[in-house]
DNA sequence: ATATTAAGCGGAGACATCTCCACTTGTCAA
DNA sequence: TTGACAAGTGGAGATGTCTCCGCTTAATAT
């Protein structure tokens, strides 16, 4: 339990500022030096070779640690996806803050829209490392996509989302926001998404008119 | 290309008769009780302890074959649940065929929902092996889910219900009967139904309510 | 400076998937 | 019967994921 919170505080450590000599017991530096070249290899062998082609072994050969080590901070792949990706996903969420500053009075349907919107040009651009987050690997199966940290953040945000809507109309029957918030993602994720895109040959202006079709936006 | 089919077909021997000598070459004897070893190891096993805690390794091996002839006859782990399953799968089909043929003229809605629930019941009771043929093993993830031949009838009998319902609609928009199957059949999946079943806490009549309730049945 | 100590390291190895290919064995035609 | 041959076999091994655990070492207290 302990240990779960002490990697959460140390990964943010790491986001926030380079010397920070903070109470809470700081990252070892050689350490922190390791995870910077297991980031650098990572990034690089997925630029050159897709996220899908490589390896944890080779990920830690390339960084010159043991596969011990990788796995000691990564508990797999999707987990080192998810690193690499936060920056990005973290800018996601700040572009839509400040959307909503600016149009807090629009009706939820369009701040809605907006979003998916926003969302779906993350997908394309990111599309390689937010499949490798989406697939976990076999091992830690049980929870796998829900438990993402992402996962959740994204469902706060359409779940709050779909309850205002419903608020908003005067007639609305039993709309279960959760699940309507759950089924958007399902139609957002890859398994979804790249179906549409690569199988059905729809462009993501297309996915984007069906999906606000289907949820009535 | 020509090993595909004679697969096909052998498979298909295996369905319709036992003692079966027709023209194109039948399966060999000896081939034929490796199979049924293998399909009964499989079975036992995947009872006992559950499909995912089972190996490749260990049914083979249960089974007294080789690695290399369970790989022959099945691609992966996917494709094994999928023989096992077959049975029940056409038994499915069949019920719907039978309830089409005395509900002809009901509305293609009701034809709709009373095949959900069918399908329903189906995952429920099945629902491990079921789960089995939808996790398509890493090695071969390029096509996965969609390439299924389940994942196939299945769509072709959503979309040509979607299809009827869209013409009896006299004031229809630009709704894409193929983009709702899909969406349904993500909805019916492991990963959307067992969050809704095992995370959220539904009921499986409430996921078949919301469902319906999303899909204006 | 030095001792203490837990974070961190790395690689051996357990176990899985899946391929390859030299060998065996039913089956059929002669 | 028997020989030819394709169908079928099995297991070694390539490659991958992930764990375990004894050793190393940076950070801190003295």
């Amino acid at each position: 339990m302990s240990t779960v919170i002490e990697i959460e505080i140390q990964g943010r450590d790491v986001h926030m500022k380079e010397t920070d000599t903070s109470p809470p017991r700081s990252e070892r530096r050689d350490a922190a030096a390791n995870r910077q070249r297991i980031l650098d290899a990572a990034l690089r062998l997925f630029e050159q070779h897709g996220v899908e082609a490589v390896s944890m072994n080779q990920i830690a050969s390339e960084a010159q640690v043991g596969p011990g080590t990788l796995y000691r901070r990564y508990k797999n792949k999707s987990e080192l996806c998810l690193d690499l990706i936060r920056d990005s996903a973290d800018l996601l969420f700040e572009e839509y803050e400040s959307y909503l500053e600016q149009h807090s009075m629009e009706p939820a349907q369009e701040q809605l829209k907006y979003f998916i919107r926003l969302f779906i040009r993350f997908r394309e651009k990111k599309s390689q490392l937010l499949i490798g987050v989406e697939d976990s690997s076999q091992t830690n199966r049980p929870k796998s996509r829900t438990s993402s940290p992402i996962y959740n953040e994204l469902n706060k945000i359409f779940v709050s989302l779909f309850d205002k809507m419903a608020a908003s109309e005067t007639l609305n029957a039993d709309s279960d926001s959760v699940f309507k918030a759950d089924m958007l993602q399902m139609v957002l994720s890859r398994d979804f998404y790249s179906i549409q895109r690569d199988v059905r040959g729809l462009s993501p202006e297309s996915i984007f008119e069906q999906i606000c079709f289907m949820f009535h936006l």
